[in-house]
DNA sequence: TTAGGGTTAG
C-alpha cells in the first residue's frame, strides 16, 4: 500500500521517499515525488537525473535538467557530474556541448573530477577534438585523465595517437595503472604491434596486475589479434580464475583465428564444466561457425540457444543472418526476419542492414530494396549495402543512381562505396562508367585503394580490353592484389589470350601459392583453348606441389 | 565520485 502523500512535501522527506522509488526502480513515482517538493534542492535534483541515467532514461535526465535551467537555477558539481553521464549514455553531442559550456559559465573549469567526466563524455559522443581541448584546459591532470585521454582515441579509432599519448603520459610521469593498461592494448591490437604489445604485458608483470581480469582479457585479445595464438592460450591459461568475457575472449580468439574446431571444442567443454555460459557467448560461437563456413552449424547453434534459455538479441541476429545465403536459406532468413520484427529490432540500423543484405544473398533483390527503403534512417555502411545488392544482381546502372542518391541525401561515401559502384560497373559492362567514376574518387578526399583498382583492372578485361587492362596493371601505384591479375586470368580464358594468361597466373602463383583455385584456372583456360598438354602439365604441377582441390557440391 | 575487457553490418 502506498501511504498518502501531503500536496507539497518538504524536501528532505521527499527525498527520502524519492531515493526509494528510485532503488526500486520505480521511476514514475520518483517524478510524481519530485512534483510534490515544492522547493526541491540541489541534491534532489541530482538524484532524480542519476536515477533515469541509470535506469536505460537518459533522455529524461537531460529534460529535467533543461527544467532546472529554464528556472533559473545554477547547477552544482554533482549535478553537472550526473548531467554529463546522461549525455555519454545518449551520445547526445549537442547536449554535451551545452553541458560543458555551463560547466566553464559556472566556474568548474579547473575541477580534474568533473574534467575527467567531460573527457569520457566527448569520447563517448566521438568528439575528440573537444576531449582534447577539456584535457589541454585542465590545470591539474590525474591518472584518470590521461587515461581518459588515450582510451578517448583508441575508441574513436585512432589507435596510433593513443599510443602516442600514452608515451606522452608516461614521460610525465604519470604511472599507468591497470585500467590505463586495459584501454591502450586495444591499440596494440588494432594495428597488430605485437612488439609494443609485449613491452606492456612487460609492465604488466612487473608491476603485478596479472591478476587483473581486465588486464588479462585485453592481453589474450591483442595476442589472438597478432596472430599469436599460442601467446594468449598461455596467458589465459596462466590465469588462477577467469569470468565469463574472459572465457568468450579465448573463445572469439579461436573462431577468429580459424581454429573453428578447437573454439567448438572449448565451447562444448565451457558447457560440460557448468561455466554459466551469457548471450554474448552464445554470439560468439554463432558468429565464429558463420565466420568460419559453418553456416548450418550456426543456424542449429541458435536453436541450442533458445533451448538453452536464452533469448537472441540483435548481435545474436546480425552473426546469423549472413549464414543465410542461396535461395534454399530464403525460408530461414524470413524466418529470422519475422523474429526482428517481432522483437522491435527492426529500429537497430545494423540488424536491418543485415536483412538487407541477406535478401540479396539469398537472391530477391526485390525484398532486399524493399526493407531498404522501410529504414527510416539510413548510414553509410546501410547505403553501401543496398549498392553492392544492386551490383551483385548486375544492376550496374541501378548502382550509380543509388550513389547519387545517397550523396543526395547527405550521407558521404567511403572507400567501399566506390567498390561496390564499381564492382557494378564490371558485372554491368558500364566500362565508360567505371573509369569515370574511378577517376572521380579523389573528389571525395579517398585514395583509391588496391580494391578499386582490382575493379577497373576487372571493367576492362570483361569487356575484351586485355591489352588495357595489362596495361593499367602495370602502371598502378599499389603492389596488384591477387584481385587483379586474377580479374585478367579469368578474361583471359573467356577472351582466349594464352600469353596474357601465363603472366597473370605467374603472378598468382606468386602471391597466392597455395591456392587451387588458380591452377584450376589457368588449366581451364589451356582447356578452352584446346590446349590439352599445357592443360594437364598444370595439374601435374599442382599435384607435385601437393596442392588438392576441395571437390565443389551441389545441393541439387 | 570521473577512466577499463567479450559478441554487430560491406
Amino acid at each position: 500500500m502506498v501511504p498518502k502523500l501531503p500536496t507539497n512535501l518538504p524536501c528532505q522527506l521527499g527525498l527520502k521517499f524519492m531515493k526509494a522509488a528510485c532503488d526500486s526502480g520505480d521511476l514514475p513515482r520518483a517524478r510524481n515525488l519530485f512534483d510534490k517538493i515544492g522547493e526541491p534542492d540541489l541534491r534532489t535534483w541530482t538524484v532524480l537525473i542519476s536515477a533515469y541515467t541509470r535506469h536505460g532514461l537518459p533522455k529524461d535526465s537531460i529534460k529535467i535538467y533543461s527544467l532546472l535551467r529554464v528556472r533559473e537555477i545554477n547547477p552544482d558539481k554533482l549535478l553537472l557530474l550526473s548531467v554529463a553521464k546522461a549525455c555519454s549514455t545518449l551520445r547526445d553531442t549537442i547536449k554535451a556541448k551545452e553541458v560543458y559550456e555551463d560547466a566553464i559559465r559556472f566556474g568548474f573549469h579547473s575541477d580534474t573530477l568533473l574534467g575527467n567526466a567531460f573527457i569520457d563524455m566527448f569520447a563517448k559522443c566521438k568528439c575528440v577534438e573537444d576531449a582534447r581541448r577539456v584535457f589541454d584546459d585542465m590545470p591539474v591532470k590525474d591518472v584518470v585523465s590521461w587515461t581518459s585521454l588515450t582510451s578517448c582515441y583508441v575508441t574513436c579509432c585512432l589507435p596510433r595517437r593513443g599510443l602516442d599519448e600514452f608515451r606522452e603520459m608516461v614521460l610525465n610521469r604519470v604511472r599507468p595503472n591497470a585500467v590505463t593498461v586495459s584501454s591502450i592494448l586495444p591499440a596494440c591490437s588494432e594495428l597488430r604491434t605485437l612488439k609494443l604489445g609485449r613491452e606492456i604485458h612487460g609492465f604488466v608483470v612487473k608491476h603485478g596486475m596479472e591478476e587483473n581480469l581486465f588486464v588479462c582479457s585485453a592481453l589474450v585479445s591483442m595476442y589472438a589479434n597478432c596472430l599469436s595464438m599460442r601467446q594468449a592460450q598461455l596467458v589465459f591459461d596462466n590465469m588462477s580464475q577467469r569470468d565469463i568475457v574472459l572465457w568468450n575472449v579465448i573463445l572469439t580468439a579461436y573462431f577468429s583465428n580459424k581454429e573453428c574446431e578447437k573454439g567448438l571444442d572449448l565451447f562444448y567443454k565451457m558447457r560440460y564444466d557448468g561455466v554459466q555460459l551469457n548471450d554474448a557467448s552464445w554470439n560468439a560461437v554463432i558468429g565464429g561457425c558463420t565466420q568460419n563456413g559453418r553456416t548450418e552449424l550456426a543456424l542449429e547453434m541458435l536453436g541450442q540457444m533458445q533451448n538453452s534459455g536464452f533469448r537472441p538479441n540483435q548481435i545474436t541476429i546480425t552473426s546469423v543472418l549472413p549464414a543465410c545465403t542461396g535461395f534454399e536459406r530464403l525460408g530461414t532468413g524470413k524466418e529470422i526476419h519475422g523474429y526482428i520484427f517481432r522483437n522491435w529490432f527492426i529500429e537497430d540500423l545494423t540488424t536491418t542492414t543485415a536483412v538487407v543484405f541477406m535478401y540479396a544473398k539469398c537472391g530477391d533483390l526485390e525484398l532486399s530494396r524493399k526493407v531498404f527503403s522501410l529504414m527510416p534512417k539510413k548510414d553509410t555502411v546501410a547505403w553501401n549495402t543496398i549498392i553492392i545488392a544492386n551490383s551483385m544482381h548486375g544492376k550496374g546502372e541501378e548502382a550509380l543512381l543509388l550513389f547519387q542518391k545517397m550523396l543526395d541525401s547527405g550521407q558521404k561515401p567511403n572507400s567501399v562505396t566506390f567498390t561496390g559502384v564499381l564492382s557494378g560497373c564490371s558485372h554491368s559492362l558500364l566500362v565508360d562508367e567505371g573509369l569515370l567514376f574511378f577517376n572521380s574518387i579523389r573528389d571525395y578526399s579517398i585514395e583509391p585503394d588496391a580494391d578499386h583498382y582490382s575493379c577497373i583492372v576487372d571493367i576492362l578485361s570483361r569487356a575484351g580490353r586485355l591489352e588495357e587492362a595489362y596495361d593499367f596493371i602495370q602502371k598502378m601505384p599499389l603492389e596488384p592484389t591477387a584481385g587483379a591479375w586474377g580479374a585478367l586470368l579469368g578474361a583471359c580464358k573467356v577472351h582466349k589470350n594464352m600469353e596474357l594468361a601465363k603472366i597473370a597466373a605467374n603472378r598468382l602463383f606468386e602471391i597466392e601459392p597455395n591456392n587451387p583455385g588458380n591452377y584450376v584456372l589457368l588449366s581451364n583456360t589451356f582447356a578452352s583453348a584446346k590446349l590439352w598438354d599445357e592443360a594437364s602439365e598444370i595439374r601435374n604441377l599442382m599435384r607435385d606441389r601437393g596442392i588438392t582441390k576441395e571437390p565443389g557440391y551441389s545441393w541439387v
